[in-house]
DNA sequence: AACACATTTCCTGTTT
DNA sequence: TAAACAGGAAATGTGT
């Protein structure tokens, strides 16, 4: 039984990958694209119903929702009164989506300069800044991705690291990238990123691996045997994809 | 306060 | 033999 085997991982990698990670160029990207959305008006509680509107437009834009698909009459009013309203409320109003869009206003009510960070790594690679972006585009978001206000979970984690080729000291390589098979290159660096980003420095691969077994049944991840350290996203893995649908 | 969810921790056994 | 893989069970932390 070693006690301590892999505690010597290379500097440069959390070096590299510090702490702010995926978190780290959201904000910057965002904020000049929403700064552009909502400069005058930031504080939502003064907001007008059009206000409202728009605001709604530009969040259900950013994740690819369709608009038609939320009851859009649920949310015909004014800032202070969209304010009021609760979680419940959000979810009784537009479903699954309203949990996006109470993220949405929570952030923006404590003056929050984003409010959506999804995919912010493919984000970065494109022309938000574009002040065409914001003519009047139906569909201009940035990129196709998950419906998922800030990436805190482990799979979103892996696949940022993916997707950010240039910040990943070969931790994990695309074993194959149109079918979302990737291989661990090295597990435990990894595993001691995913723990500092937990604020958790008794991370492992092994529970990391654990944790990553679970997502099996969820189909986050199919199983992929006989290839040691090697996984594949599943059908409920989104944002991975170069091409998302 | 209670509860759901997503891990985290630990463990025993199997496979590569 | 060491490192991975498999899952069960229980503990934990976070957010609603």
């Amino acid at each position: 039984m070693s006690i301590t085997p892999f505690v010597s991982l290379e500097s440069p990698v959390t070096a590299t990958w510090g702490p702010a990670n995926s978190f780290h160029d959201g904000p910057l990207v965002m904020s000049s694209y929403t700064s552009r959305l909502w400069s005058q008006d930031s504080q939502p509680q003064f907001w007008s119903k059009y206000q409202v509107w728009e605001w709604l437009q530009q969040v259900m834009d950013i994740h690819q929702i369709d608009a038609s698909s939320i009851p859009l009459q649920n949310f015909d009013m004014d800032g202070h009164q969209l304010c009021s309203l609760n979680y419940h409320d959000f979810i009784r109003a537009a479903g699954s989506v309203g949990h996006i869009l109470y993220n949405s206003i929570t952030e923006l009510k404590s003056g929050g300069q984003y409010h959506v960070d999804i995919g912010q790594l493919e984000i970065k690679h494109e022309k938000v800044y574009d002040p065409l972006v914001h003519t009047h585009a139906p569909n201009v978001s940035p990129t196709p991705s998950s419906p998922d206000p800030r990436g805190t979970h482990l799979w979103e984690f892996i696949r940022d690291i993916l997707l950010n080729p240039e910040r990943n000291p070969g931790l994990i390589k695309w074993e194959d990238r149109t079918e979302g098979v990737f291989r661990f290159l090295k597990s435990e660096a990894v595993a001691q990123l995913w723990g500092k980003k937990k604020n958790n420095s008794s991370m492992t691969y092994e529970k990391l691996s654990r944790a990553m077994r679970y997502y099996y049944k969820r189909e986050i991840l199919d199983r992929v045997d006989g290839r040691r350290l090697v996984y594949k996203f599943g059908r409920n893995a989104r944002g991975w994809r170069e091409t998302e649908k």
